[in-house]
DNA sequence: GAGATTAGATCTACCA
DNA sequence: CGTGGTAGATCTAATC
């Protein structure tokens, strides 16, 4: 059975660091993704309506109750003299903070940028001080929404980030990719409605992902 | 006549810099945002419907233009080989970069930190290496499209990262507001369509804004 | 239940 | 004229 594949973009020492301390955490998140179907829904986007396109909350979905599951904890709550830098936190457990990031591209920087002071300042969240950050993209293959964070935008950025030392907390870029001309399982999700995130319908399936004429091209995906 | 009122904020001893190289540039920012009536249009937003809210569309265009006008260059691109941090930057002019940003949030962080690099980098932008950003926001005292950046909210961002020496580059952060129960003048735009930028119709007028019964509370607008 | 806020989803515009 | 990408606009969901 073919399986999600994933690649790891290491910053500030984190390969080190999940080796020696977050090995187990590492194994748990490295498990789920890599048991995932690929998300798939329907785009709405003017003039391709209807192509498949990157299902951000079917995957966000799949993984946060995976890791739950395992007895990670989901919608930290950053404390009240953090407010300014936001509500919560996707997941964290034992000072590992888990942000899946399928939306736009600057949302990166952001998650980056709170995600260091959190390690400076030494806050608690979810009674741990954050030691490592792990952030979770797709691959640029996936068709999907205009200006979604894909994960080679995200390795050039912070590769420069790290070469001029602005940020000093440890993280793991993941990316999430598959195969290409190989039969792939699929779960599709039909929302209620445009934006809407409840699911009406879910149905397994199998796709192909070929790799564009152009090597510049997003991957086509033909459902079989 | 009432004017929109600015508010500033200095990080990285920009007050100094201003002071001393920009001051030109700065008095055209400040004159042309000064001159600015408030730009509204109607929210599509469920439930409030209609509804006035800031119009980060007829706000964006008509700063653009008149500093155009006055010599800055728009869409200035970025180089290719730091196009990963994006296409272009709003306006530039001497060295001085300027970013409006009423989208979403996370672009605050974002821009701030592609502007560090920039910085760090020398790279030439327009010709120029950055001296300066300057990044215009509005208050938080206008009904809006949620999680749309305000400016109480990036002072408390970069705040934050000051404290920790996280960036460099010298930054002034513009907010823009008005005065409560005064008339105020407005410019109301028409779009073609939800998301269109394209204006139909737009209109002058007046309106008076009111503070909310809670501190908590978005102004309320009432057009006359 | 109304209101505010962030998170996330995801569209249109525009340019190369 | 179709393709791809970023910028920006701006919605719905969820939570407090």
């Amino acid at each position: 059975m073919l399986k999600i594949q994933i690649e790891v973009t290491d910053f500030n020492n984190s390969n080190f660091l999940i080796n020696s301390q977050f090995n187990n955490e590492w194994n748990v998140i490295q498990t789920t993704l890599t048991s995932m179907p690929l998300h798939l829904k329907a785009s709405s986007q003017s003039g391709i309506e209807g192509n498949p396109i990157f299902d951000p909350i079917g995957t966000n979905e799949f993984i946060e109750n995976n890791l739950v599951r395992e007895g990670w904890s989901s919608h930290i709550p950053i404390p009240k003299a953090y407010q300014f830098l936001g509500k919560d936190i996707d997941c964290g457990k034992s000072g590992v903070i888990l942000e899946f990031q399928f939306s736009n591209y600057p949302f990166l920087l952001n998650n980056l940028l709170r995600s260091e002071l959190f390690f400076k300042s030494k806050i608690h969240l979810n009674s741990q001080v954050t030691n490592l950050v792990i952030i979770i993209t797709k691959g640029k293959m996936f068709p999907a929404s205009n200006s979604t964070l894909y994960y080679e935008q995200a390795v050039s950025q912070l590769t420069a980030l790290t070469k001029y030392k602005v940020f000093h907390v440890p993280i793991r870029l993941v990316g999430l990719f598959e195969e290409f001309e190989q039969n792939i399982n699929i779960v599709w999700s039909i929302y209620e409605k445009q934006r809407s995130r409840n699911i009406i319908e879910q149905k397994q399936g199998q796709c192909i992902i070929s790799q564009g004429i152009k090597p510049t091209r997003r991957a086509i995906i033909r459902i079989l």
